[in-house]
DNA sequence: AGATGCTTGTTACGTTTTTCACAAAAAAGA
DNA sequence: TCTTTTTTGTGAAAAACGTAACAAGCATCT
């Protein structure tokens, strides 16, 4: 097992395991090779094994991976065994859908409060959570015990809703909005960037005679 | 300037670029070195610069870069100067928030029609973009001059939806389910995993000796 | 028990990506 | 015109990442 640091990419990919180990289990399958799960979800067995050894020896020489225990083993260090409560700021179109979409509300996720800024909204209920006022975050990231945060507002409010989050001590945070944002570096920042990724598909079609490799 | 071949890394930092260089345009900036750019959205200066030295010389030595001049650039390298028609498959919350999201409805992209398997949905107009039945997509897809796709579907039915998508032939496709799909390499796919962020997150908050590198 | 087969964990190697460093080029000032 | 200043474009070094290869470990069979 290596202490090194561990690269986000490794992390991303054991999201990935997890997803297949959890097919595995539906399926039945009581242990499985690293060189099965990599024939079977397109993936490179050395790496999947790299990746695995960076947290421990999970695996057993001549058997491969209990897949019980390995999807337990990914929960856990993927943080999965504990409840996180999200809160969204920005109830508009994107910040409703993200409250609704499952990934959001799966077994160990769950939506606990929304926020905007728009008065005609604050105290109403979407879907089964309420919308607080953006300028009450502290208060209600205490009492509903907030984990994470994602922001879901324009562009241009972006910054500023993210220094309410950190001053309210938040440590990881999910943006949507389509900037760069400054922040300090004990906060974990995910940007997912819409429209990086429509440009990335834009520059293909002006340049269809790129190869296509793994997005 | 090079003629390899042009990694997905470099093409997602032009976009960034082009962002930046629309804030300093609206600032009135008439021309910006490598270095400026750099200290300002906290970039590697170098790596602007070879970035840009891929598609040509843009740079003025001792001057830097016109800001107007790379602006129109950019945009001509990511296809930015042609529209582009977007179809959005699955009219739930998630489709419905992306069609109304303002990156999707800016200047070069539109999006031109919605599609569900939901009879009480198809007909219907969501925002101002009416869903039509999946079954129609070949038939939509060139009327409408579609060339982008969205897949907002439920994971189960990713596969089968891209499927129905690559024979209508388009070649650029965004999907938001979260599941690996496998798809011709004609077809440039790029994912979405807002699981994998989450998870992400979770990791940063359960392994907090975390150094935190740019997302 | 010993030999055989399978699969891991890890080292070594190759590739890609980023950063550094500087010659070449343009502009400005003497 | 010549020197100084600035900043690009790029080759070379460093770092990060991915793949291949294999010794070490476990299980099974004889």
């Amino acid at each position: 097992m290596k202490v090194e640091k561990i690269s986000e990419l490794t992390t991303n990919r054991l999201s990935v395991y997890l997803r297949c180990v959890n097919e595995l289990l539906s399926d039945g399958s009581k242990t499985v090779s690293s060189e099965k799960l990599a024939k079977r979800f397109h993936l490179n067995s050395a790496q999947i094994r790299k990746d695995l050894a960076c947290f421990g020896e999970f695996g057993v020489r001549g058997v491969g991976y209990y897949v019980e225990e390995l999807r337990d083993h990914l929960q856990k260090i993927l943080g999965l065994d504990k409840e996180h409560r999200v809160a969204i700021i920005g109830a508009g179109r994107l910040g409703a859908a993200l409250a609704d979409y499952y990934g959001f509300n799966q077994t160990n996720f769950e939506v606990a409060a929304l926020f905007d800024t728009d008065k005609q909204k604050i105290g109403t209920l979407l879907g089964n959570v309420e919308v607080f006022a953006t300028s009450d975050f502290a208060k209600i990231v205490k009492r509903e015990n907030i984990d994470v945060v994602v922001i879901a507002v324009p562009a241009q409010f972006a910054q500023g809703v993210l220094e309410v989050v950190s001053k309210a001590g938040i440590k990881a945070v999910m943006n949507f909005a389509p900037t760069p944002l400054k922040v300090d570096d004990d906060i974990k920042l995910k940007n997912v960037d819409l429209m990086i990724s429509l440009e990335s598909l834009s520059y293909f079609l002006a340049t269809p005679d790129t190869i296509n490799d793994r997005s």
